[in-house]
RNA sequence: GGACACGUAGCUCAGUGGUAGAGCGCUGCAUUCACAUUGCAGAUGUCGGGGGUUCGAACCCCUCCGUGUCCACCA
């Protein structure tokens, strides 16, 4: 028997002896009682980080630990399509073979991206399995598994029925660099220091950092007490500006703050959220809006000399030419302010006005408040309770439409017949070049069935009153008569992940379904609370009328030795599977959990995994004086002195460790196994039975004992001494019974 | 501007009403003893400051100071 503990020749082996032996699977005895986590599906597409082990390693502890108590227990596994990230790294990839998704049809492009994943979708997995992940690989899921696109289809629908869903025109945050919408939920606000502007405008002088959108004003507003301006509310004002001059309506609006740049400021529906909301309440003074950028992040035609610029080179342009008219009134001030950014390339996302789909979800809060207040979900991870409802009770309607071809196509169609001027498209011709116009344009030249079948992009936009396409949710095509195109939109990818616990269950049988949810556990991050857990709730109950899980555990981000954000410009990054190969997945999953705490950020570095190597060596090695001792051992095996105390000290050590993992306090239980089994049984107790004050049967029980404390933490080392000495040829260590304490 | 956290040993953090803890680091001693991926001994703490409750507070309450994160419409 080796002097230490050598992982690399034994972890893979175990798990495959785990894996065959089918220990994964819930306990079938119709007497246990479920427990249930649901994996939070890692990206399908992308190797996993540090955070991803600290998610396997506390859910794998839970498991294991309940697995041993005899509970039906149920970890289910899945991956996620990712749609926005996948698909922008797809497309950088396409971009180095001088490619971009303008060269492709929707069907082929989707086809491109799923053939991409799938030739990557293994790493995560064995790199799971590495971790030492007992999860329950007959159930896994992938979101876009036609299983689970038909009930995520479903779950759309029904809401449809119900009148939670409208399609409606709002101002949306779009990224002009990966081509789509998102929800304010998944907006990055990042400090910039840009220049405020001082523009003549009229009578006025007016603040701005946006001059090249002053194109599409629509209105001039000003505090409705403010002495300087009162005589100017109500009246039209003459403004000179770079192509020429135009006359608009100045309105007075408490949003408007006197203190500010010089108290007026002009209103620009289309391109900013304030200037929306004034528009909507003066919606009879201000006349409709224009739209001065657009998608492509250009300006539009109503810009005049400027049209087709960027908008930098555009401002750029703008002040100077601003200034040689003698239209800045003084020179530009340095403003720090917040702008939104794409949480995936940190693009500034550009205000935009789109039709999109929502979800109403103000009546959906009311269930989830209820199972905060009932108890019925709890929230553990430091103040989360009381974000979470801050949450709940700010939310907003969910804008589920995003313009990418990987994801789920959003299941409706329009009747474009009677339309096809107004239905803007683009699509590849004959010889695979991209065509952008309208239906009509196109239609006799190529068919509709061409267009249809290479497209890639629709927007049928949104029509005035009462002149509205006809579009109705179906999953199929419409048998009317018409010119049916579906949605060429797919859903936000948290539409499909916020109903992960209901999807991946009933996918799984009804039988599956009715026993494991509710679901136990909710591991996952703290800074997806909003983003994934909120929306799980809110779906969830709205599916099945009951909460998707009992209690939310909500980890910590992990950082560096220093407790610095890891992140590859610092170079800071431990990558987890590099760790494992260097000291072992145990080492590596009792580094991340010891001493670690629900909704606090722990701190891990290369140190920390070597300390922890050496305490899976200390185990190897007080099981080795165990077994040594019971080569020497004479016939008869006198009882010490000390064996009452140490089987009392034993005993509290089992109970403390079995009330902390009750109570999911997971850091804490790792860390008393730890020092107990360091500090007591092999600093004191085996240096007691060097002196024969305990015998060698307490010394036996006290090793098995802490084996299976140990194994929901470092389930590689114990399984492996478990096999080897302590228990051979018997059942392995983790479908053991958890000890049960008897004097405490 | 608001919300939520945090401030404990040199560093990173547990502990959350009853004699200050861990890991890493540091100092000294120990080497054929299960393990040097070790053991023993040791140093470093007014548990952010102040006030209150209590027989007793790192822990509960108030307040101040400092740090971080998230949210927020001041162009």
């Amino acid at each position: 028997m080796d002097k230490n503990f050598d992982p690399k020749a034994t972890e893979d082996a175990i798990y495959r002896m785990w894996e065959t032996g089918g220990f994964f699977a819930p306990n079938k005895s119709s007497q246990a009682k479920p427990f249930t986590i649901i994996m939070p599906p890692p990206n399908a597409n992308d190797p996993l980080h540090i955070g991803h082990a600290m998610f396997i390693t506390i859910e794998d502890i839970l498991i294991r630990y309940h697995r041993m108590k005899g509970e039906s227990t149920l970890w289910l596994p899945g991956t996620d399509h990712a749609g926005i990230e996948t698909q922008f790294v797809f497309e950088k990839k396409l971009a180095k073979q001088d490619k971009s998704r303008f060269n492709f049809d929707r069907e082929t492009l989707y086809k491109m991206i799923w053939d991409y994943v799938q030739e990557n979708s293994g790493v995560a997995i064995d790199q799971m399995k590495k971790l030492g992940a007992s999860a329950d690989w007959s159930t896994f899921k992938f979101t876009l598994d036609p299983d689970i696109v038909a009930r995520v289809l479903e779950t759309f629908i029904k809401l449809h029925k119900d009148n939670l869903v409208y399609r409606g025109q709002k101002l949306i945050n779009y990224c002009t660099k990966c081509g789509t919408g998102y929800s304010e939920l998944e907006v990055e606000h990042v400090e910039e220091t840009t220049k405020l502007y001082f523009i003549k405008y009229g009578p006025f002088v007016l603040a701005t950092t946006r001059p090249e959108t002053k194109f599409a004003d629509t209105a001039v507003a000003v505090n409705p007490n403010d002495k300087r301006y009162k005589s100017y509310i109500g009246q039209e004002i003459e403004v000179m500006g770079l192509l020429g001059t135009f006359k608009l309506k100045v309105i007075a609006d408490d949003y408007v703050d006197p203190e500010f740049g010089t108290g007026v400021v002009k209103i620009t529906p289309y391109h900013d959220f304030n200037d929306f909301d004034v528009w909507q309440r003066h919606i009879d003074e201000i006349p409709a809006p224009k739209q001065v950028i657009d998608k492509q992040g250009k300006l539009t035609s109503i810009a005049g000399k400027y049209a087709g610029m960027k908008i930098k080179a555009a401002r750029e342009m703008i002040e100077k030419d601003l200034g040689e008219k003698g239209l800045l009134a003084k020179p530009s001030e340095a403003y720090t302010h917040n702008v939104g950014v794409c949480y995936r390339c940190k693009t500034v996302l550009e205000p935009l006005p789109l039709t999109q789909f929502f979800i109403k979800t103000k009546p959906l809060v009311e269930g989830a408040l209820r199972a905060l207040d009932t108890g019925e979900t709890k929230i553990l991870g430091a103040g989360q309770d009381k974000i979470l409802r801050h949450w709940l009770t700010n939310i907003r309607d969910w804008n589920i439409s995003r313009q990418i071809v990987w994801g789920i196509r959003i299941p409706v169609w329009y009747n474009i017949k009677g339309h096809e001027q107004r239905a803007w498209l683009s699509f590849l011709d004959k010889e695979g070049k991209q065509q952008q116009g309208t239906l009509a344009q196109y239609l006799n030249e190529f068919g509709f069935d061409h267009i249809k079948k290479n497209l890639q992009q629709i927007d049928v936009g949104t029509w005035s009153e009462g002149n509205n396409p006809d579009w109705v949710v179906s999953v199929t095509e419409p048998s009317e008569d018409g010119l049916w195109i579906q949605e060429t939109d797919t859903f936000d990818t948290w539409f499909s992940s916020g109903q992960w616990p209901v999807v991946t269950l009933q996918t799984n049988g009804a039988a599956v379904f009715e026993k494991f949810y509710p679901t136990s556990v909710m591991e996952t991050g703290y800074d997806i609370l909003p983003i994934w857990v909120m929306r799980m709730m809110l779906l969830g109950i709205y599916v099945t009328g009951k909460s998707p899980f009992t209690t939310v555990y909500l980890h910590g981000l992990v950082r560096d030795e220093k407790g610095q954000k890891m992140s590859k410009s610092k170079g800071n990054v431990i990558n987890p599977l590099d760790m494992v190969d260097k000291y072992g997945a145990d080492a590596i999953r009792i580094a991340l959990v010891m001493s670690s705490t629900p909704g606090q950020d722990k701190a891990v570095g290369e140190n920390t995994i070597r300390g922890m190597r050496n305490f899976s060596n200390k185990i190897w090695n007080a099981a080795r004086f165990v077994y040594m001792e019971k080569q020497h051992a004479e016939a008869t095996d006198a009882p010490g002195i000390e064996d009452n105390n140490f089987m009392k000290k034993l005993d509290e050590t089992v109970h403390s460790i079995t009330q902390l993992l009750n109570a999911l306090r997971v850091g804490l239980a790792a860390e008393t196994v730890h020092n107990e089994f360091w500090h007591w049984y092999c600093d004191v107790a085996i240096e007691q039975r060097k002196r024969k004050e305990i015998s060698l049967q307490a010394l036996e029980t006290g090793l098995t004992t802490f084996l299976t404390l140990l194994h929901p933490f470092m389930p590689f080392v114990t399984e492996e001494i478990w096999g080897k000495f302590v228990n051979d040829g018997r059942s392995p260590l983790i479908i053991s019974s958890w000890p049960e304490n008897k004097n405490v």
